[in-house]
DNA sequence: TCTGGGGTCCTAGGACCC
DNA sequence: TCTGGGGTCCTAGGACCC
């Protein structure tokens, strides 16, 4: 028998963190608005009883709310970021192996409290609403996808007081007959389409299936979904937060933007942002990448979406650096006579500081690295992943590179390069 | 010059999650 | 005119290496 885990949710997070601070907001309906105000994103219980559904545009909801004395509230991520760190000590209380999800969710391993799981989770629940003022879900099963499904039930049905634990084999039964396959961790609406066509159409039926079959079908992902949902877990307790493998800055614009200045700057100051997340958490990173869009709402608009990727010479979470390499690689994605509704800036490839490698071109200032770094790109299209290579590799490998790519191509390096 | 297996690394896109 | 932001994992196919 699997050791017991615990996922433990936080109910309508922004809505009740909303309300810690302004109590007389209790039993009205409250929603939480996205940045720029743009939709809606959190929703207290009175809210969702109103039909109000996630991701609602707010401008076409604003009558609906005044009708309905809705509350509505411009996101504070600062105090729900402070609200989440108070929630997630209070758990570490309770026991040796925390895993937090996310800013709302936590799953803990219960191996040891199995005799006194019921006291123990209502200890917890207790605790935390009384020392925080959040309302939370306990959901206790054999697995991370069961548990996900046991917190569901603690959620919706009032009898179970916020706690479901889902141990036995009859509830494990009952649960998943209770649920659609889209109210599985991991099924959405494509993959929920592609099982009914295989005609798997309830959470039960989809247990059943074969998994080594439905590997074939779907991917390792819908194994594990599959071993998960019979009890047995596929997907462990992380108990350290692993680095982060990607950053991203990006923001929507409250209007369209059309000129390259107002890009310019927005890109910049993204590219600032990220450079300042990295190095917060110690990382450097390789290769960056900026994105432009348009408004995918607005059918009437020539759509756009492109991105450009650059690889720096050397690892850095210099801003200068990176915002420079940004602004290029702006540069080559920006086109006019676009309606721009959303940019962004990723840095990927990041590792820890202190492992950086010294890249190929010791001086990243050097003007004459910078260019050379955009005959690269032009090369990468041209000739494809050699280049890469050698951009990326030692002096030694570059040399030889260039040697193969000399002789294969009849144009000099110095040519290609033109620097 | 041809043949080829096994492995790695890349990009792009899809799908999902909170 | 107005529809979020930040992530992860997986696959497929191309290109390359030994």
């Amino acid at each position: 028998m699997a050791d017991p885990l615990a996922l433990v949710d936080c109910n309508n997070f922004y809505a009740s963190c909303e309300r810690v601070f302004q109590p007389k907001l209790r039993g009205q309906p409250i929603v939480v608005l996205s940045n720029n105000d743009g939709c809606v994103i959190a929703r207290s219980n009175e809210a969702k009883a109103l039909g109000v559904e996630m991701g609602a545009p707010w401008h076409l909801n604003k009558e609906f709310f005044a009708k309905h004395r809705v509350i509505v509230r411009s996101s504070n991520y600062t105090l729900y970021g402070d609200m989440s760190g108070r929630v997630m000590n209070i758990l570490a209380g309770f026991t040796p192996d925390l895993e937090i999800y996310s800013i709302d969710e936590a799953f803990l391993s219960l191996a040891g409290f199995e005799t006194r799981l019921e006291r123990h989770t209502r200890d917890l629940r207790a605790t935390v609403l009384q020392w925080t003022g959040i309302p939370v879900s306990v959901g206790v099963a054999a697995t991370k996808t069961l548990a996900k499904v046991a917190n569901r039930f603690a959620k919706k049905s009032p009898a179970r007081a916020g706690i479901f634990v889902m141990l036995e084999p009859d509830d494990v039964d009952t649960g998943l007959a209770g649920l659609q396959l889209r109210d599985l961790w991991g099924v959405a609406h494509r993959t929920e389409a592609r099982l009914l066509a295989l005609n798997i159409r309830t959470p039960l039926q989809l247990r059943d299936a074969d998994p080594r079959h439905m590997r074939q079908h779907f991917s390792v992902v819908m194994e594990r979904m599959i071993l998960e949902l019979r009890g047995t877990p596929c997907i462990g307790l992380e108990d350290t937060t692993p680095d982060k493998k990607s950053i991203i800055a990006s923001r929507s614009f409250g209007r369209a933007v059309f000129g390259i200045e107002e890009m310019r700057e927005a890109v910049a100051s993204y590219a600032a942002r990220a450079a300042e997340k990295m190095r917060r958490q110690n990382l450097v990173t390789n290769h960056l990448t900026v994105f432009v869009e348009t408004n995918p709402f607005r059918q009437q608009d020539q759509q756009y979406h492109a991105s450009r990727s650059i690889r720096l010479p050397a690892a850095s979470a210099d801003t200068g650096k990176l915002t420079h390499a940004a602004l290029r690689a702006l540069e080559a994605v920006y086109k006019c006579d676009y309606r721009y509704k959303k940019a962004g800036v990723m840095l990927l490839d990041l590792h820890k500081a202190e492992k950086a490698q010294p890249g190929l071109f010791d001086n990243v200032d050097d003007p004459a690295s910078w260019a050379r770094m955009s005959a690269i790109d032009a090369l990468n299209k041209k000739f494809g992943q050699a280049v890469w290579y050698a951009s990326a590799g030692t002096r030694k490998q570059w040399a030889m590179k260039r040697e193969q790519i000399s002789s294969r191509y009849t144009t000099s390096w110095d040519e290609l390069l033109n620097v």
